[in-house]
DNA sequence: TTGTAAGCGTTATCAA
DNA sequence: TTGATAACGCTTACAA
């Protein structure tokens, strides 16, 4: 995809089509008073006589006029406008957030610019570069690992970053610390006995939260004196399908492991489903879990343990940050979001040797 | 929420904050040419010496020059912007056409916009007037039946507008016949035998696709001499839980019926759920069948017999037919894409009287 | 091949 | 309380 290169427009028409837009001077003029008057009852600045704000008013239906709002942006160099970029619509928890992004920032009187990035970093550059072009006041972008220019090309113009799904603390964030959700699971597995842990992770090359949350099972092992091996970390892309092709992977790997942990939900579905394709007992044989907690997570069968991830929140509160900077008011740059364990039914203690077969 | 009525802003900064935004003056003044000549080079428009070329070129790098958007819209007046309204992200048929959309637009080099409505008409005609006002050059909305203003608003600025999910032939739109859609469903169903067929809609209030889904189931049954009872009929939101509970009413009514049509797969996954619950057997005692085909459906136990729509070619087509539009070409106005019923596990023959308990 | 200058539709400053 | 008018940053005739 060469999302880069716009083809060039074949022809340039020199204005919209239809009836000649009307401006504020025709407002004026059919008012009988100056654009200037117009504008300051558009924008209630300044004084204006009750009978000649009526006049106006009515001028303006009349005429159906609409301020224009490139020129408005031009002259106080403010769009009222914010730009995201999220690596997928495709996976619901992006979505989710991006809804409740978009409608916190209506409420604001902020439009969202959108686009998405497949998860790929030099594209992401690039889509945050097109966005700043088109004047965008504020930025969110999802993860904490970026092209370096991202950042630096917020900063020299002074638009408002944040960075979603991460924690640091040295930049404006919202989000969760990766490493401490992987951790967890692995820990809560550890704890139920399993020493054979296999991992379903995303793509972690150009994602961050992948490659973290890999990070954190490893050091859960770790701390216990164990290994995550080669053969026990498989790297799909996040879908229900590849998760069938990950767990395949994994039984394949000797020794076999009594459990696995999967990158998200979606993947641990489908390690699901290729476990029991296999006839393989969840959780008596084999323990999944998860991270999202999807819709559908508690009605699979079994329903599924996975980590919950607030994305609407992490939405709206990456709009709520925005809105406060550009408004002037200092903020917490960090904003920490609660995860949490949700054990479901997909997860039990390790079988005891000699349980299987 | 009051999505209407944007809170006015604490305080207004004049400029963005930041090193004073580098303009044409500067990067000209920096080449030494004049700023007619840095806008010639910027848009390949007009002839530029070689060596003067170069130079603008080394200027703009330098200076990490960007042209103002709005500055470049008001005296093209062309945004290079397209504005779309959904009713949500949360439903993943949205969210793919979305993604696809985008995509398709940025090969083109307009920027998207995006708002949703959650399934109000009313928000609806809020957003596009939002857009408008932003100055979109064209606008995609979501389905064939909406408040008159947008049409109207839409025409009066001479903004292409498409219609999706939906064919009117009085319209630009990308979509399919969703009356026949309900039509063949139930045809499909009817010819298995079935006679007592239930449906699970979607809340067809302010959502023509769904009214028109369940007007073609009516049209199926009538055929055959047969009607659809207002106890047979349930309408629940889009969501999982919603088909369970649409499921337990429909098992309340009298005569029990033998298959159940679903609005989209997330109904239909609830109510597949609610039978496993209750102990009824898909298909031998209960078919159900939903509409979407979403990346689950196949993966249901049983898989789910349903309509695959495909919501990428809607998001991207849209954008394609705008695009094309804009471009001034002549273009069919009318994109029907072709659904087809996916016949899986969850639908068989109808249980013959006696079969059942 | 280059530069000058007239807008594009608003907002905001300053007089009146 | 109102009206001229100068920006805002860019594109585009038109001149040179």
């Amino acid at each position: 995809m060469d999302a880069d290169t716009p083809a060039p427009r074949r022809r340039a028409r020199r204005r919209p089509a239809g009836p000649d837009r009307v401006s504020a001077r025709d407002v004026a003029r059919h008012a009988g008073v100056s654009i200037a008057t117009v504008s300051r009852v558009l924008n209630d600045s300044g004084p204006v006589a009750d009978r000649v704000r009526r006049l106006v008013a009515q001028a303006i239906d009349e005429l159906g006029y609409t301020p224009n709002a490139a020129a408005r942006a031009l002259v106080r160099s403010r769009s009222e406008t914010i730009g995201a970029v999220v690596p997928t619509l495709e996976n619901a928890t992006f979505a989710i957030a991006v809804e409740a992004l978009q409608s916190r920032l209506r409420q604001a009187g902020y439009t969202l610019l959108l686009a998405s990035s497949g998860y790929d970093r030099s594209n992401e550059s690039t889509q945050v570069r097109a966005l700043l072009a088109r004047g965008v006041e504020g930025v969110m972008v999802v993860g904490g690992a970026h092209d370096p220019e991202i950042e630096q090309l917020c900063a020299a113009r002074g638009v408002p970053l944040v960075q979603t799904w991460t924690l640091r603390p040295d930049v404006a964030c919202v989000g969760f610390d990766n490493r401490a959700v992987g951790r967890q699971l692995a820990d809560y597995l550890l704890d139920l006995g399993h020493r054979q842990i296999g991992v379903v992770a995303g793509v972690t090359r150009g994602n961050d939260r992948a490659a973290e949350r890999v990070a954190g099972i490893t050091e859960a092992l770790a701390a216990r004196g164990l290994d995550l091996p080669r053969e026990q970390l498989i790297e799909r892309p996040y879908r229900i399908a590849e998760g069938q092709i990950g767990l395949r992977a994994l039984l394949a790997s000797e020794p076999r492991p009594t459990a696995v942990i999967c990158g998200n939900d979606l993947l641990a579905f489908g390690a699901m489903l290729e476990a029991r394709k296999r006839g393989i007992r969840v959780p008596d044989e084999l323990s999944i879990a998860g991270i999202d907690d999807l819709e559908f997570a508690a009605d699979l069968d079994p329903p599924l343990t996975t980590i919950r991830v607030p994305a609407e929140e992490i939405g709206r509160r990456s709009a709520e940050y925005l809105i406060d900077r550009l408004d002037g008011q200092t903020v917490a740059t960090v904003t920490e979001v609660a995860t949490s364990l949700i054990v479901r039914g997909s997860t039990g203690p390790a079988p005891q040797r000699g349980d299987r077969e």
